[in-house]
RNA sequence: GGUGGGGUGACCGAGUGGCUAAUGGUAGCAGACUGUAAAUCUGCCGGGCUCUGCCCUACGUAGGUUCGAAUCCUACCCCCACCA
């Protein structure tokens, strides 16, 4: 596992990851496939949009079907026919988005499953014990994450734990990884979590004690994009830039909006997922260099048009607007599917346009014109 | 021609004297969504305004009773069922 920084251009970079299962380029944005799918979406079309890497979830395939079930299929990538890169995360963001259904302890979270109200624990060993068994390219440590307006107390809380909880996940992988193979039969890496909420004194603490325990072969950055105002994001993002490996890839996690692509590439962010193409893509709302459109609009009724008319995906090169819309109204799955994969095929067509100009030097000037056009109406 | 039932906002359909600009549902309009408990959730949905309130117009049509009517009375129009 390596990565190749190719070029830079300020705080921007373009690289080169390679995992067991190929390689990745960077920036690049990794659809979210919770449950072992991009939710509606066939691998081939993940694969013709351009998708490089897919994530799972390991609180989510533990309840369901059960990490024994997938190793015993041949592990997540042959279970799910993927056979690219995938990376899964680690139950840490349950640990936010469950709030109402789980209590932490040292020793671990204890969650009870929306499925049957059975309750489970999860802890940072057991994540990693699912996540071998899963078998993804890129395991996720266990963290702590917390609100983005958590005070300095919890921040800090939820920081240092997330530290200790490095130490013991990191552990239980090096056994695991001793004592045999992976779900999947290959290696896997394990990247720390630098948490601490909005707090420069927390993040920078955090990052020091990922650095002290190192070397890793990629460094996430959690707890962003959870309620926090946008310029914060950016601030933290600028404020732990200076303090990160060079040589190691940034994933910055659960980000984002098509803007907060640009905003974290121009802050140094290799790696992005984001649950938002393919959800907002059921729900109708289709991102456009424009700002967005409203697929559900009555401005469409009759709309002969591709969606985005500079997007080269299959829904805007094969559907008009007025079709897509029809196919809500109709509340038939192909349109929810369609534009999903229009969302996530503009969101992996951005991470592209990024590099390439990274790679030609021109992607500052790029992107603040493509930020202007894209927030001109009003769009967030 | 007779008898009975019925006509409510785009549609269906509650309401049988004041708490009703009128329950619900559908259709429609808009907003939210960031390491997925989400094909979900929220708001609006007669018109107008100086819009935390006010004014119009509304429950087939026209009158009437009443302090007050979608609700009661009369006439008429229309629809449905049965009888002739």
């Amino acid at each position: 596992m390596t990565y190749t920084v190719e070029g830079t251009e300020g705080a921007a970079r373009a690289g080169t990851l390679t995992l067991p299962h190929g390689d990745v380029q960077t920036p690049a944005f990794m659809p979210v496939g919770t449950h072992g799918v991009v939710r509606g979406l066939h691998p081939t079309e993940l694969r013709r949009a351009g998708a490089q890497i897919i994530l799972a979830n390991t609180y989510h395939l533990h309840l369901r079907p059960g990490e024994a079930e997938v190793r015993a299929m041949g592990g997540l990538h042959r279970f799910t026919t993927w056979d690219r890169p995938m990376l899964t995360d680690s139950g840490g963001f349950q640990v936010f988005s469950l709030e109402g259904l789980r209590t932490i302890s040292e020793n671990g979270v204890t969650f009870q499953s929306h499925i049957d109200g059975s309750y489970r624990t999860i802890t940072p060993e057991s994540s990693m014990e699912i996540q071998w068994a899963l078998g993804a390219d890129i395991a996720m440590q266990f963290d702590h994450v917390v609100p983005g307006q958590a005070p300095h107390e919890l921040a800090c809380e939820g920081m240092e734990r997330s530290l200790r909880w490095l130490d013991r996940g990191r552990a239980r992988h090096a056994e695991l990884a001793d004592a045999g193979t992976s779900g999947s039969g290959t290696s896997q890496t394990l990247w720390p979590i630098i948490q601490g909420g909005t707090h420069a004194d927390l993040r920078r603490r955090s990052a020091e004690g990922i650095g002290e325990r190192g070397p890793w072969t990629g460094i996430a950055i959690g707890g962003l994009s959870v309620g926090e105002p946008k310029p914060v994001m950016h601030r933290v993002l600028e404020e732990l830039a200076p303090v990160l490996p060079s040589h190691v890839p940034r994933y910055l996690m659960g980000v984002g909006f098509p803007a907060d692509l640009l905003e974290g590439i121009a802050r140094g962010v290799d790696l992005f997922d984001c649950v938002a193409a393919t959800r907002n893509g059921r729900h109708g709302t289709a991102w456009v260099p424009d700002g967005r459109v409203n697929v559900k609009g009555a401005g469409l009724r009759s709309d002969p048009g591709p969606l985005d008319p500079e997007c080269d995906c299959e829904t805007c090169t094969t559907f008009s607007r007025a079709y897509l819309r029809h196919l809500f109204f109709a509340e038939d799955m192909l349109g929810l599917r369609l534009v999903s994969i229009h969302n996530i095929r503009f969101l992996i067509r951005l991470a592209e346009q990024a590099r390439a100009h990274i790679l030609d030097g021109s992607f500052d000037g790029w992107s603040r014109e493509w930020l202007r056009r894209h927030y001109a109406k009003g769009v967030t």
